[in-house]
DNA sequence: CCGAATATGCGAAAGACTTCACAGTTTGCG
DNA sequence: CGCAAACTGTGAAGTCTTTCGCATATTCGG
C-alpha cells in the first residue's frame, strides 16, 4: 500500500509522463511506487548495477556521473524536480551506465519496471512520452559530445555555461543565474576540464564582467560575449 | 504505389523494427515508404533541417556528423545496413541536430512521420522497439562523452578503436578489422582529435604491432594492449 | 591513362593545458 | 562555537597537442 499523500498525487498528475493516464491506471502505478528520501552525497544508484527501476525526482538535485579507472569524474547531467533518472536501464534492462549522486537532499519516487511496463503495454501514449524523454536526453548528450571535442577551455566552458543557463537559468541581478550549487570541480567534470582551468577562466570572465558570483552560484552577465567565445571554438 | 520488390520486403521483414507487425500494417507502411539511392559524398539530410522522416539503411555507409562555426567536423556515429537514421527528429519533431553524409553509395528506405506514427499509435510493440533503438543510441553517445573528456590522444583513440571494433569489427588477418572506409581525418573527427594526431598515434602503434593496415582499413592486432592504454586514461 | 583532388607522413616551433604545491576561505557538523 | 573537510585562488614548470609547412601517395573522374 502506498503512503502517498493526496497533495503529492495531485502534484504528480501534472507531470507530462502521467497526464494521459486514466485515474485507475495512475493509482495502480502509484501503489507500487515508493517515495524515498536521499541525503546529500548519497547515491541513488551505482554505475554497473542492474537497473530495475527509475526515479522521478520530487525535490532536490541529483547529478548523473561516471568515474573512470583513474578516478576521474565525468558528469553527464544535472537533474531536478520533475525529471526522471535511471529510465534507460529500466527500459532496456542493461546495466546503469552512470551513478546518480545526490547534490542536495532529494525526495524521489521510485517506479519499478514491472509496474511501469504494464502501463506501457496498455497505454501507447505513455510510450510516446518516454520516447520524448529519450529524444530530449539524446539531443542533450549529442550536444555534449560536440562541445567535448572542442580543444581549448574558453569555448568549452562558455558552451557549458550557456547550456546550463538554458536548463537551469533564472533571471536575477541583471543576468541569468544558474540555479545549481556547483563546485568548480563538479563544473569541471561536466565541462571536461580541470578544476584549476575552470577557476582561472571564471576569474578572468569575472574581471571582464561577463560572469559574476551570487550565493555561490554563477550569474551570466553578458550572454552575447559568451556566445561569441563559443563561436570562436577550436 | 510502392515499387518495392518482394525480395526487399522479405529482407525488411527481418528487421527487428518490423518483426511484430502484422502483414497488413507492414504493407501499408511500405506503401508510403520510398527507396532511394544516395551517392558517396552526398547528404541525406542537413543539420538544422526540419525532419519529417527517418531512413532505414539497406546498403552502404553513412556518417552522422556536425560542422561547427569554425568548420570543424564532429562525427557522432557511423551507420550501416539495418540501422535507422534520423529517427530522433522524426519522432520529436525537432530540427536535425546533425547531417547524414554518405560515405559509400547507399540505398535507403525513407519512412515518413505520418505513416510511422499511424503504426506507432496502434502497435505498442513498435514503440518498444523504438525505445530500444533510442536507448542503444543513448548508451553509445554517453560513452562518447566519457571518452571525449579524456585529455591525451592515446587513450582517446584506443577507446575509439575498441568501440568501432565492437560495432563494425570482422575477424581477419589474425586480428579484428574495422570494416569501414575511414580516412584519418574522419577518424579524428570521430575521436575528437586532429588528423595529424591520429596519424602519429596510428604509426606508433603500427611500429609496436598493436594495429596494422589492410585494404586501407584498420586491423587491431593486440586488443589487450589497446585496452590497457584505454585504462591509462587521464 | 593522366591530372587534380584527396590522403598520408613527418618535422619543428609555439601555445595551452596539466601538474604540483600551498595558502586562504568557506561550509558543515558535532 | 570550533574543528575538520571541502572549496577556492594562484604561481611556476613541464608536457602534449596544436599549428604550419611540405613532400609523397593514392584515388577518382574525365
Amino acid at each position: 500500500m502506498s503512503d502517498l499523500t493526496d497533495s503529492l498525487k495531485w502534484e504528480l498528475k501534472k507531470n507530462p509522463l502521467f497526464q494521459d493516464l486514466d485515474d485507475e491506471t495512475f493509482d495502480r502505478l502509484l501503489q507500487s511506487a515508493s517515495p524515498k528520501i536521499h541525503k546529500a552525497r548519497s547515491t541513488v544508484f551505482h554505475q554497473g548495477d542492474a537497473g530495475g527501476s527509475m526515479q522521478l525526482i520530487l525535490s532536490g538535485q541529483i547529478k548523473i556521473s561516471t568515474v573512470n579507472a583513474t578516478g576521474k569524474e565525468c558528469v553527464l547531467a544535472f537533474m531536478g524536480p520533475g525529471d526522471v533518472i535511471g529510465e534507460m536501464s529500466m527500459l532496456d534492462g542493461g546495466p546503469r551506465t552512470a551513478s546518480a549522486v545526490v547534490m542536495e537532499q532529494s525526495r524521489v519516487l521510485e517506479l519499478t519496471r514491472l509496474s511501469f511496463n504494464r502501463v506501457l503495454e496498455n497505454n501507447p501514449s505513455t510510450g510516446v512520452k518516454i520516447i520524448e524523454i529519450l529524444c530530449k536526453r539524446l539531443r542533450a548528450t549529442s550536444a555534449m559530445v560536440e562541445d567535448a571535442t572542442l580543444i581549448t577551455a574558453a569555448p568549452r566552458l562558455s558552451r557549458t555555461l550557456l547550456r546550463l543557463a538554458e536548463q537551469n537559468g533564472v533571471e536575477a541581478d541583471g543576468g541569468t543565474m544558474i540555479d545549481l550549487n556547483l563546485s568548480q570541480s563538479t563544473l569541471g567534470a561536466y565541462a571536461g576540464l580541470l578544476r584549476e582551468s575552470v577557476n582561472r577562466q571564471l576569474r578572468a570572465w569575472e574581471a571582464e564582467n561577463i560572469v559574476a558570483k551570487h550565493d555561490n552560484k554563477i550569474v551570466i552577465l553578458d550572454k552575447a560575449a559568451l556566445a561569441e567565445i563559443s563561436e570562436s571554438a577550436i
